[in-house]
DNA sequence: TTGAAAGCGGTACCAG
DNA sequence: CTGGTACCGCTTTCAA
């Protein structure tokens, strides 16, 4: 392979015996060329073997990106943390011409979600990644937002009965697979049962984790019983009503499996509850941090915020010029998180 | 903020009242401007809120980077990972004028390290990323290249004691702690002893996890004792001699950690062993991936290639450049992998 | 259907 | 010390 200077548009002008203007209408697929032409020139850029400086053509083009992403308002410290990171990177992509921005929308709102998405106006979107429920007029709306040119990301929970272009997020059932996995060694007792908790019994993901905990659960640690799933929408009702409920109901439970991403008032509760169970939880934030270091929770199942967005930006931004992307280096992590791996404060 | 057109070089030259050819010399720091001019300048540059475009400086300056990997070559699948690695990206990377090489030298070997740091030529050398043992030599060799104007990266093992500029890779005690942790978990008896496996005794990786994984063990699992370390420099001695005299020394052996990333000699051995162990592995490859799914491993303590070397290249150019970086996005994580978050085969 | 030429945001050489 | 100007690789009018 000779290393020698790559081959330029003048390059294969001057080979295929055109223009610099032909050799880029052919380029771009424009109109306006004879397609003896177009042949010369593809002839001429395998021949050369160039390849494209999209640098260069974005400088020339003047190309920017805008995206959005459409996050719910509720009190989450995982949707805080992707937000702050869609600002942090927002700084940092503007010199590459790329423009963020974020909504936070009414949470458990199939409608607020839809009107967000036909707000959107098209001439001046590119993309948006949107986390909502998998509800039929959900999926009309993300129709109409790709029918007019604006790039679809499902974001977190998936939505696949939509034409979303892309999702981002964790496979969810691995997920729950993975925190029994860790909850049915953890605990030491030979038997008892586990409580799983959620925010919302109707998201995707949820049933997902859901459905991957029972599995193993069933599959390896039969001795455990999996408590029906404990819905709590907003923090005071898990706290003041839902766990207390739980724990006079149940007397055997060894373990708890919170499956959303606001932990506040399920610490509060452990922090009065005297026996030692096995908690896992979900998402790295401040407050599962704090919890996993003073040995309050024993696992996090998480995935990295920072990750996700700049995996939404470069999957936005290679659908929107429809070229090629790395399908691997996009695929997020389920990570697990333990008080020794914990990675060090920001 | 007003979100207006981002100001150019043209646009600070007639606010400064000065010609592009000396703003050019104030942005690069170039000699020939009198200090009033500079103030001048950079007035401009701080009032309209101009921010380089690197992108376009690359492209007129016709910047290239070229760095180079220099990786033992001894049987270690993660090496071979790593190389897969660069070479998967090397082909992406040439289209932002980035080029990558890599060169496996003697491992376990000081003295090549040495040479192949020394025969690196400045002027057509940015960069390099070196796995290598922390010895004097080495960190001599180091000195010099860094003196040549050559970036240089300490990767996977730290080699702090040198100038070396970065370094890429996990937090080697972290990882034994994980592990130490994970294993006293996993295990169900109440007492017995387990064996530490590594490659090299005097890497200094190695000595961390160790150090780790034994602080952990004695804090929170003081029932388990740690053998002594087993070293297997090639991986026949490892399945021939070692592992079997230790099975044979010790009868109570309820665990194994291998802190090296050859485990293809283990596992050969577990599959003959009858007892079952819980055996905790470092790094995700074919053969440990295969391990894990098996059950003959339970979990893997690992890193991902993909993301250091994009780390590497990313951490030269900032610093070939002079430019800052996101060391949040730079630190590699301690990934956990049980069978339930494996990640789909490549 | 094609080409010439003027940029995009910077850099760098050559005069003055 | 400072300014003019020709590029870098590619895109995009405007004419022909």
């Amino acid at each position: 392979m000779s290393a020698s200077a790559k081959p330029t548009v003048n390059d294969i002008a001057r080979h295929a015996g055109v223009s610099l203007a032909t050799v880029d209408r052919v380029l771009n697929d424009r109109p306006g060329v004879r397609s003896v032409t177009i042949e010369r020139v593809y002839k001429s850029i395998s021949e050369l073997g160039y390849i494209r400086d999209t640098a260069a053509a974005n400088l020339a083009r003047r190309r920017v990106y805008r995206f959005k992403f459409l996050i719910p308002d509720n009190d989450n410290e995982f949707f805080d943390s992707l937000q702050s990171q869609i600002e942090a990177q927002a700084a940092s992509l503007s010199v590459e011409r790329t423009y963020l921005e974020s909504k936070r929308i009414a949470a458990f709102d199939s409608h607020s979600v839809v009107v967000a998405l036909d707000e959107l106006d098209p001439d001046a979107t590119d993309g948006v990644a949107v986390i909502g429920p998998e509800t039929p007029a959900v999926r009309d709306a993300i129709g109409r937002a790709r029918d007019l040119g604006i790039v679809v990301v499902a974001l977190l929970s998936d939505l696949p009965s939509s034409q979303r272009d892309h999702f981002v997020g964790i496979d969810n059932t691995s997920a729950g697979q993975t925190a029994a996995q860790l909850m049915g060694r953890f605990i030491k007792a030979d038997s008892g049962s586990i409580l799983m908790l959620t925010n919302s019994r109707l998201s995707r993901d949820h049933l997902e984790r859901r459905h991957g905990f029972d599995t193993v659960m069933s599959e390896r640690f039969a001795q455990f019983t999996v408590l029906p799933s404990i819905e709590a929408r907003d923090e005071t009702e898990l706290l003041e009503r839902s766990l207390p409920n739980a724990f006079a109901a149940w007397s055997d439970i060894k373990g708890i499996y919170a499956s959303m991403a606001s932990n506040q008032s399920l610490i509060e509760f452990l922090d009065k509850q005297s026996s030692k169970l096995v908690v896992i939880a979900h998402e790295l934030t401040p407050l599962s941090r704090l919890a996993l270091q003073r040995g309050i929770f024993d696992a996090l199942i998480s995935q990295d915020s920072g990750h996700i967005v700049r995996s939404c930006v470069r999957l936005m931004r290679a659908t929107s010029d429809s070229v090629p992307y790395n399908a691997l280096q996009e695929r997020i992590r389920i990570e697990i998180f333990l008080k020794e791996n914990l990675p060090p404060e920001p």
